[in-house]
DNA sequence: TTGATTGATACCTTGCCGGTATGGCGTTCA
DNA sequence: TGAACGCCATACCGGCAAGGTATCAATCAA
């Protein structure tokens, strides 16, 4: 038979105040229940815990280690529930974050700021992935909240737009068009060699691009999906490429960038984006304090 | 109200099944007072665990943490009167030392010899913790000794260098980087993927490894705590990883491990961990013995 | 639509827990 | 030295709560 945590108590309570009476006092009850708890406990313990000599009581060598045991439990007892609470409540927990690296140099940064200081308790885990990826993630669960670009589906997501940023040609220093002192358009570039986007693996940017330069994709020398690899490929000399705002902090050596004019002055978009169906506690939470985060531009 | 160790069992068998008639067959009752056992323990934890769809069950957020406390009371339940049955029969104290899974392979046996020949009458308890599960295990004395790496805080845990090691790199068979005949640096890993340890979970490495070769963060493939993980995605061939050098004691097929170059010869600490407020009594008697013990590198 | 599956509810019975009363034993004074 | 007191254990009783049986309600598969 095992014990209970009541008894747990009562044998504490005892062991505190080496008295049957004060200990029952304390836990508000009469005296002779509290003796046959004791009794019961060790029997279920299978040890003496305590030395009664009809006139005091004191701790067997026994009893002295297994009072720490019972606190270690009672204690454990007690905070479990709070735990289970603050989960519950969203205020402590674990949210994934699904992220495209261009997000980084933007706004991640501040926005994995304002959620430590607002909710210190939630752990945060990054993962990289593109916005294909972070659909599939999302909704197999791998992960709570996107920082992805269009298109997905309203249906089964929630989305927020985070960021608008305007696009910039990027080009080797001392290129002619970082030389026009004014924005870029589809005639300046010409037959230029263009590092181009993926129309499969960065589908957003592709189709953003060839709205703008219908010429493009004549041509491309690459194509590749990560603004780092193109960065590289211009400052290497292989040609222009169009790349987010947010690309010219990365500190590629011997690139340049221009505006690109856009009918719309900030074209491109980075959401937030979660799945409705989530249980996640936690997430709830997070999208209430970036509800009120806004993105310094 | 307070919760008993009858619902806890009945909700991790539960939690088990994922099942009430199952959960109920393997307490050796019936269903229904199973359910309202549930019912009552969420009511005393004030957070609701598990979803029941009338069709399936399944765990909430909550109820995966609880479910974590949960076991760990009832392991502890489980255990305490041993403990104190033992310290009945003789035995004159225990020691509850907690591990990094790494540590097992250096020098954990041998410390365990030492003490065994020393202290035949204290008995170890041994559990498998993270450096961060240590911190906290130490303080609130789930255990009294951990093995563990830094950084901890100086002031409330005494701490004793126990072993230093070189990190190595792990390659698959036949990499290139085996290859070499000499240390690895930064330079000769290149873009090569890398299999990465998580800053969250093993800031430790990390921080190691990321002071060591920039540009890692960038090819990194995968981000897994575990050392064994990481051999098993390198012999899967995702990548290299850095390990400590008692990894290369792991039995994996087709890994094989060369030396990174690092600034300092070997970088990899392994400290003895205990708090300065624990009273157990045994652990005095533990530190002075360890105090002589040296590790064979 | 119907039968099967599964968790919840209603109601009953019983066993356990805590209460009161009292006993046994030792200590303490007059 | 014995009477009174203090303290824990035991006996016995009553209420409550836990478990069992029967059944309901909801969902899914055929």
């Amino acid at each position: 038979m095992a014990f209970t945590l009541e008894q747990l108590r009562g044998f504490v309570a005892v062991a505190d105040e080496l008295h049957f009476g004060r200990a029952a006092a304390r836990l508000k009850m009469t005296q002779p229940p509290l003796s046959r708890q004791i009794q019961k406990l060790e029997r279920a313990v299978g040890a003496q815990l305590l030395e009664r000599d009809n006139r005091r009581v004191t701790l067997t060598a026994a009893g002295e280690v297994f009072l720490t045991e019972a606190r270690r439990l009672l204690a454990l007892a007690d905070t479990a529930p709070e735990v289970a609470r603050r989960v519950s409540s969203g205020s402590s927990g674990i949210v994934r974050i699904g992220f495209t690296a261009a997000s980084t140099y933007g706004i991640l940064g501040g926005l994995l700021n304002d959620l430590a200081r607002e909710l210190p308790d939630v752990d945060v885990d990054l993962a990289e992935m593109v916005t294909r990826e972070q659909v599939a993630g999302l909704l197999d669960e791998e992960i709570d909240l996107g920082l992805a670009r269009p298109p997905f589906d309203a249906e089964s997501f929630g989305s927020r737009l985070l960021h608008r940023e305007p696009m910039l040609v990027a080009a080797r220093t001392g290129h002619r068009l970082l030389e026009l002192g004014r924005p870029v358009t589809a005639a300046d570039i010409g037959a230029e060699p263009v590092v181009m986007h993926s129309p499969t693996r960065a589908r957003y940017f592709y189709d953003l691009v060839v709205g703008v330069v219908p010429v493009a994709s004549e041509n491309a020398v690459h194509v590749v999906s990560q603004v780092l690899t193109m960065l590289w490929l211009v400052a290497a000399g292989r040609g222009i490429a169009f790349v987010p705002a947010s690309a010219a902090r990365l500190p590629i050596e011997g690139v340049g960038f221009v505006r690109l004019a856009t009918p719309v002055p900030e074209p491109v978009e980075l959401h937030l984006l979660w799945a409705r169906q989530s249980r996640n506690p936690a997430l709830r939470r997070v999208l209430e304090v970036l509800e009120r985060h806004t993105v310094s531009a």
